[in-house]
DNA sequence: GTCAAGTGAGAAAAGGTTTTCTCAGCTATC
DNA sequence: GATAGCTGAGAAAACCTTTTCTCACTTGAC
């Protein structure tokens, strides 16, 4: 008790509780209880132990207890989205729900490539992650490794997960409703939706939604992911006959910046002539668009949270319904539709 | 040798060295030093164990051997680019250079929350981790956690370390007069330098390396990083009564974009009268700027993989000198300084 | 035929922790 | 005063590997 504390960490290797045992004068078993909070014991050497366990800084060596307890409270975020666009959200999410019980997070990226993916599945699994939470750049598209016959649970999240799985999506189409309502609300009745290429699971899920709540004769502009695209499509309804619109309900936001860059340089006002609203509330376009835009949020960290409770309810046993789960998306009101000082 | 092979990885638990040699009919400790290649035996016995180790799938705990060997092939990056901007080239480095090492990476997002990196720093430590890798969002901030006691290697990348640690950064007076340079070289001798705040190390030091090349009279406009002072900049270089430049350096591709923007607006082309050039190769920036913008890369990618390498050397009880390593930038040729048919 | 050297393989310990089992001593009950 | 039940605490096993030590056996040399 009054022995020197050696502040350095012993001089070889860490403190084990073999330290902590020595220093109170008991056995490693009675530490272990004692700062367990099982077993049977007077409360007064409880209260020691721990005590002098805080003092000369004993951790708990995770490896050795991960061995017994067959938990590594570790897991593995597999991604092939390379820029991070839509991984960082949901890894923050993730990270955010479990940090709270312990648990760290092994980010692997394995861009479009099975071997490496196979390399980092392999090396998780021999590390005994606790579970893989799968993540991608499309709902539609499976990562280059087979994850189902895994003896640890796989969940995924914003990628098209196994037959029998559980699988967290963004619920696109309530999404796009969130867009054509709020347009419609401002008075914006002819719409036009420039969005992305059409074989895209989430393009047609919006598209279908956006006709069904403007009205099925309204057009739908496919094309790419790209401002220049916003750019193209502008020329093409302006320049055309036909009739001019004054909502535009864009695909995602690099689309929409596009288009709201081209509609400045016809002289078109945003948002006194024409509303615009994107989707994907990607942070650094979204806010530097003049005017910065309104758009549709997916909620990914949300959705990396939900993911990463439910791949640690299954690890920890507890059964969870398979399928498909749709998380709401959140409409983030800037100020290219105008309605901003509204409240919403 | 003939018995059913259990495809499912047996009914309780992984299949263990126990499992192998029982197959082999041999006991453990030969089991281990066939499959590793150690100890005395028989060519024809190592052969055999390992044929029958494959063939049930066995693959080593690395929770086990990690607690003998006090090595667990797995390090901890530690960021608070929230963005993700910085931290993902260099992650994807990291990534890159250990999984041939077998080494994974733990991924922890701290903000600028102290409490949170503590948690953190705990957990990694508590796991084992081999060493930590510190990277953040400016060369001249520290990370809101003290890593300089701890009793494991830690490496600085991209973000202000420790006296006497090792911290690898980019070389900015370098890669600014890369882009100085190539200005010059393209006849652009009215230069100006459009940069972030003054406060920033690296914009100080990207500036004194403009000025030294291009001349020390050469104007320096100090803002902020937004498109929007973009667009201020190049009103007020206009606007005033003072030379009109026709080079532009900018401080970071966003600003860049900001002034093609808003030199475009003026009717000023690029480049044929203004040549812009960037700093970060941040792709959906850089790429999507019309014209696409010639800029800087800090080849963030190969300064996490020199990181990563050097961690493991540290790890593996290899000296690596101490002190500030400088990497070199690249100068990325698109189309907004024109010379970019040239080759270079 | 004896001895030394070499070969192949197993037993056991170690790594740090948790958990089950056992045991000695005490209190309460009749 | 004996016995049942309780209390506090320790011994030992278990988790899975690796490594060191030991041992039995074979070979070659004298």
């Amino acid at each position: 008790m009054e022995e020197l504390l050696d502040t350095t960490g012993g001089k070889r290797g860490r403190i084990t509780i073999h330290d902590v045992a020595a220093a109170a004068g008991i056995s490693i078993s009675t530490a272990s209880k004692a700062l367990n909070d099982t077993g049977r014991m007077g409360l007064e050497t409880r209260e020691r132990v721990k005590r002098i366990a805080a003092e000369i800084g004993y951790r708990p060596n995770a490896l050795a207890r991960g061995l017994l307890s067959k938990r590594s409270f570790t897991i593995g975020l597999l991604t092939n989205d390379t820029y991070g666009r839509f991984t960082l959200p949901v890894m923050a999410g993730i990270s955010d729900a479990l940090v709270d019980h312990g648990v760290s997070v092994f980010l692997c990226a394995i861009e479009e490539d099975p071997a490496l993916a196979q390399i980092h599945v392999e090396a998780m699994l021999d590390k005994q992650v606790d579970g893989i939470i799968a993540t991608g750049k499309r709902l539609d598209r499976r990562l280059p490794v087979d994850l189902s016959n895994l003896n640890v649970p796989v969940v995924y999240a914003f990628t098209e997960g196994a037959p029998g799985s559980v699988t967290f999506r963004s619920d696109d189409a309530q999404g796009a409703r969130l867009a054509v309502e709020w347009l419609a609300k401002l008075g914006r009745k002819r719409m036009v939706h420039v969005t992305g290429p059409e074989n895209f699971f989430s393009v047609r899920e919006r598209a279908d939604a956006y006709r069904r709540v403007a009205g099925e004769e309204r057009p739908v502009l496919f094309g790419v992911w790209s401002e220049s695209w916003g750019h193209e499509a502008v020329a093409r309804l302006w320049s055309g006959g036909g009739e001019r619109p004054n909502g535009i309900f864009c695909g995602n936001d690099q689309i929409a910046r596009g288009v709201i860059d081209a509609l400045r340089e016809r002289g078109i006002r945003v948002p006194q002539d024409v509303s615009v609203v994107g989707f994907d509330n990607w942070e650094i376009v979204a806010a530097q668009t003049r005017p910065p835009l309104t758009t549709v949020d997916m909620e990914l960290k949300e959705l990396g949270r939900q993911a990463g409770l439910t791949v640690l309810a299954l690890a920890e046993g507890r059964s969870v319904e398979p399928g498909i789960r749709k998380l709401p998306c959140r409409l983030v009101v800037r100020q290219s539709c105008g309605g901003d000082t509204l409240g919403i």
